[in-house]
DNA sequence: ATGTAC
């Protein structure tokens, strides 16, 4: 090398560590023969503080360019993660995939993360894994929620017999296909549409992209969508009396529903998720973790936008519930709902946080859930324990042991038919990515959640309705 | 999860 000027000299004198430290050294390579070490640095100073001087000069042009775009480009507001990341605990560890984990341990390393936990049925999703809970301080996270903002399960309890239901069976096969719609985009029109109070709630004029959904979520009100989502008739079984809800221990027909909130949700959740990536610069690794503060204008709008697709999922199993419940002339014994996609202000530990559970039961102590298996596997009413290492929560289910393009790939329509024969269960509709063997052992996900919820009574699907295959529906 | 890309 001609000179023995080197970096740290630069650095010292106040140049940049970077892009335009190894531009200088490179380029005083290419001449500067009679400059001797203090005139070189006293040049390149010049050249930093007046690049606009330099950029017709035929060896520092590159460099007071790259001075004048580094001094014109945007401060670069990219959120840091904690190196380290906040402990969480893990439930039926060895069941859940390392993508799951991964995707944890970023969001413990969000600034604004309190705690985290990842329940038995966990599974890679986008930014919060499916199955993760996250508390945060002050934060709401569009995608800890989830796309379908309040998909749920809810839960009738009838005053009818297993052996009056098998003597019916045609019936109550024929009111769920009378009364229950799916697939994407589709909805209910004219005479056919039903109503519900949650229609005139002030938040639909929040915004104008709020309003605009109006019309959509008035067609698809009381209509269940695609993908798992369900209506099911089945038997209930309570081991023991249930004191809360007033059950006498026995069999019952129950109705079983799973669905959110349809093309409203997924608008909102879309556009508060775009808007999150917009104000919160985060690592690439992270994007998806984007949040909003929750004393911000965004984020308060999502906060009751998220609020009202919830309360409208809600209003979606109640209509559906009623319409059901009025088809067969039954009275309700007990009804049981919950929220598995959804964000709470809950304290914990003695601090009020955002508690997000993506794929997640509410498990307080004593709070009623559902936990579902598939359309062969029994599905759970559970009363939470209260745990505190799991944020008071559970799995929403035994989560998926094959992706649906694995599932279609390798379950036939053979083994499927089989599988329901043996379980006596009659399906209306569903791909073979809905296949019970595309999940996991909901019984070992239930062994490796004792911790966190009782089991109150245990429920067999017998008759189920889900949307047809994917692609063609119209 | 959702109509088809804000």
């Amino acid at each position: 090398m001609k000179h023995i000027l080197n970096g740290n000299e630069l650095i010292e004198r106040g140049y940049a560590p970077g892009k335009t430290l190894g531009l200088a050294l490179s380029l005083i390579e290419k001449g500067f023969e009679e400059f001797n070490k203090e005139e070189l640095i006293t040049l390149l100073l010049e050249v930093k503080a007046k690049p606009e001087q330099f950029i017709d000069h035929e060896i520092l042009e590159k460099l007071a360019t790259a001075i004048i775009e580094e001094a014109a480009a945007p401060v670069d507001e990219t959120i840091a993660l904690s190196a380290q990341a906040t402990a969480y605990t893990v439930y039926g560890g060895d069941q859940i995939e390392e993508g799951a984990r991964k995707q944890m341990n970023i969001a413990m390393r969000l600034p604004v993360s309190v705690a985290g936990a990842l329940m038995p049925d966990a599974h890679q999703g986008y930014g919060l894994p499916i199955g993760g809970v996250l508390a945060t301080r002050n934060a709401i996270i569009p995608y800890g929620v989830g796309v379908d903002i309040g998909c749920r399960m809810a839960l009738s309890v009838f005053d009818i017999s297993e052996s009056h239901f098998h003597e019916n069976e045609a019936q109550f096969k024929r009111e769920l296909i009378a009364h229950t719609k799916f697939g994407a985009g589709h909805g209910f029109h004219g005479q056919y549409k039903a109503d519900h109070e949650v229609l005139e709630r002030a938040e639909f004029n929040l915004t104008p992209m709020i309003k605009n959904l109006h019309d959509k979520a008035y067609s698809q009100l009381g209509s269940s969508g695609g993908g798992n989502h369900f209506v099911e008739w089945g038997i209930i079984e309570f081991e023991k009396d249930d004191g809360a809800l007033n059950i006498p221990k026995g069999k019952y027909l129950a109705l079983l529903t799973h669905s959110g909130s349809r093309g409203f949700g997924a608008t909102v959740a879309g556009h508060y998720t775009r808007l999150a990536k917009e104000l919160c610069k985060l690592p690439q690794e992270a994007v998806n973790l984007a949040y909003l503060d929750m004393n911000s204008e965004a984020g308060q709008e999502y906060w009751l936008a998220m609020n009202l697709a919830g309360d409208y999922a809600s209003a979606c199993h109640e209509v559906i519930h009623k319409k059901l419940t009025k088809a067969i002339g039954a009275e309700v014994l007990a009804r049981v709902e919950n929220h598995h996609n959804f964000a709470w202000k809950e304290v914990w530990n003695g601090e009020e946080v955002i508690v997000h559970r993506k794929g997640a039961t509410p498990a307080g102590k004593g709070v009623m859930g559902i936990i579902p298996g598939s359309m062969t596997a029994p599905g759970f009413l559970v009363r939470g324990k209260g745990e505190t290492a799991a944020i008071n929560s559970a799995s929403h289910g035994a989560g998926r042991l094959m992706s649906r393009t694995k599932a279609i790939q390798n379950i036939s329509r053979d083994q499927m038919r089989a599988i329901l024969k043996e379980h006596k269960v009659t399906l209306i509709g569903a791909g073979l990515d809905e296949a019970p063997m595309a999940y996991k052992d909901i019984n070992l996900v239930m062994d490796a959640q004792k911790e966190l919820v009782d089991v109150v009574a245990r429920f067999s699907p017998k008759i189920v309705r889900m949307a047809d295959d994917g692609s063609r529906e119209d």
